[in-house]
DNA sequence: CGCACTTGGTTAATCGTTTAATCACGTCAC
DNA sequence: GTGACGTGATTAAACGATTAACCAAGTGCG
């Protein structure tokens, strides 16, 4: 037996008011011909009878869930909260729901938790996608967030412009010799964000670059990064990809007794939450989640509610479409530098700046 | 017009196998009566065919959506993912999906976002609660996760017994003298930490105790916490309620030039993602999400799935059954203790303790 | 005056699944 | 031989919203 409804139907609304459920459902769509008056009746009762339309019923006839899914390699990721919260909002300022399905980092799971949210019938599909993570074909459009470098990309922050705003702000701070810290190789948004970083070095600068993961792989039961050798050798500024990195190099410093900033820059990456707390507050790249969950999300939408006539040029495997990741008109959102107390001007007794603007 | 489903629904399933629509569900469903060779063909070619149920169809005819909606305060809780992620393998083991909504931690935002999540159908609620947070009378079961004292908690850990181990821990390691670190005096969490740790406090101890939010009510700018005032009248042993402060106590202390654990040991709670990574690792309590989780899924959905019988008991209001919070046979969930390197034997050349355990 | 056209509404079909009610057909007992 | 019964399937009616097709009545115009 179907669970009997809390509140009315529409045909009840419109016993109500003494007109037919089509009736109804125009006034309140505001799609077909109805008389101002009889709308503002119709809406009346409808509120006062405290009529919530059905969604299964709508669902069922449009074809439509209004739901969106929001897949994510590894909701323990951090960012996650910020990401979550912003596609969130932005769908339920656009009418939609979030469905969310975490693939727990694994390549399988997540087209396990793909499939899942077909068959729940979402209407599309945001992607924060993993690695080398292939989108199969899916039968819904695709919004896929990552960095622009990856192709199929559809809106995401510039990592690579963030990278270098943060070599550029170190520099202009007189520092010359950097270390990057980096923590998977394989990923996208890390090799674009360490790529920019290069990018603006200027000609007189030295860098390294060291992979967390790497390291560890290397000597599994390691817990320090080895950072005071790279200190000793002259290095002055340590970029980290992320926070959570940047926090990891700011305590081994400390623990190892070198003031930050006085004798070494710490950077890091996201503006997670604990960024403006620690001691020295972490000078870091703020993210524009909002934005680019609005494009994001607009654009999948977009895709969603053009009257899909059967596009000939796609193709089908098993009568599905294969998966079409939308565009956005705006493709790279740019992030705002945070200057906090963790970075300050370089001291380099070994090697003075050129430039002479050192304290 | 309908949105062409792509895969065949029941009716040509049957169509295929030379029956009706109704023995296809019954096949598929296990319900029926259909002789078990049938149900075998039936089965084979609804696989074949690539058959997935529409879960609007199902939803309409039997008005259960097979979807949860997980309410969080503020999204942006490092806590958050850990949540999420433990709420969706749960819900997903149990057949269900999960809709998330955030309400940015306003009330009124909080009581829009369920009213959403009701109008999408959900089937019930986990709601993670804020301060003084009301659930107001929603027309499905909820399952609350916030902290044994609340009343109508369902399932949650358990924060007193946490606090205990924390203490008794630091006191186990010659400590005597702590410093209490919390966030919101109206948390009911936090307030069940710190009364678990002062419970667990011997008669030869002293403590005392600090609201980071008062502190910065009262000088917003303020950026330190005034730790070193604490460590130079005897502290030893600072806990907080949370990793997100005693990273913060951490890194205050090591800017000042104070060894931690040596001089000073540091505890957290929640084991959030940067704990074990920083140095000194965060010695802290972990939080086993998956069983509350799982517990709370469970509750939740022995409660919808009981045929709805009319009970008079409930009061009802707009002809909405006022909600009911559901109940776990186990409601606190015990949490681990996970010692780790930012605590070690106090050093307490003031007040010697009169064990004598101290290094 | 009569025809076309607009306005404001109704009818009825449809989306896909579930399920109560029904039915056909052996079988078995009496 | 017939009534009772069990088995295995079918029929048809929901669930609630949307929408194409249709219709009645009023308006404008030649």
């Amino acid at each position: 037996m179907a669970a009997s409804r809390i509140g009315p139907n529409m045909t009840q609304i419109a016993k109500a008011v003494g007109v037919s459920s089509a009736t109804v459902s125009n006034a309140l769509s505001g799609k077909g011909r109805v008389s101002a008056d009889l709308v503002e009746k119709i809406r009346a009762t409808a509120a006062e009878l405290g009529y919530v339309p059905s969604n299964a019923g709508r669902a069922l006839r449009t074809g439509r869930s209004n739901v969106l899914g929001l897949v994510l390699p590894d909701i323990s990721n951090p960012l996650f909260p910020q990401i979550a919260q912003a596609m969130e909002v932005a769908a339920s300022n656009a009418g939609y729901g979030v469905l969310i399905a975490d693939s727990r980092g694994d390549v399988t799971t997540q087209t396990q938790a793909i499939a899942r949210l077909i068959e729940r019938g979402v209407d599309g599909l945001v992607v924060i996608p993993r690695r080398g993570t292939r989108i199969g074909s899916v039968s819904c459009p695709v919004a896929m967030v990552d960095t622009p470098s990856t192709p199929g990309n559809t809106v995401s922050a510039d990592h690579w412009e963030g990278g270098a705003e943060i070599t550029r702000h170190l520099q202009d701070l007189g520092h010359r010799n950097f270390l990057f810290v980096g923590h998977d190789q394989a990923s996208n948004v890390q090799n674009d964000r360490i790529g920019g970083m290069k990018a603006a070095l200027g000609s007189d600068t030295r860098h390294q670059t060291i992979w967390i993961e790497t390291l560890l792989n290397a000597q599994p039961d390691r817990t320090s990064l080895g950072l005071m050798d790279h200190v000793k050798s002259g290095v002055t500024a340590i970029a980290a990809v992320s926070d959570l990195h940047a926090l990891r190099v700011l305590t081994e410093l400390q623990t190892a007794g070198i003031k930050v900033p006085q004798q070494v820059s710490v950077t890091g990456f996201d503006d997670l939450v604990f960024a403006p707390v620690v001691t020295p507050s972490l000078t870091t790249v703020h993210m524009n989640m909002t934005q680019i969950a609005q494009i994001a999300i607009a654009a999948l939408i977009t895709e969603i509610e053009i009257p899909k006539t059967i596009d000939p040029n796609i193709e089908h495997k098993n009568g599905a479409a294969v998966s079409h990741t939308v565009k956005a008109d705006t493709s790279k959102v740019s992030m705002e530098l945070m200057v906090r107390a963790s970075s300050g001007p370089a001291v380099s007794p070994a090697t003075p700046s050129p430039n002479g603007e050192i304290l």
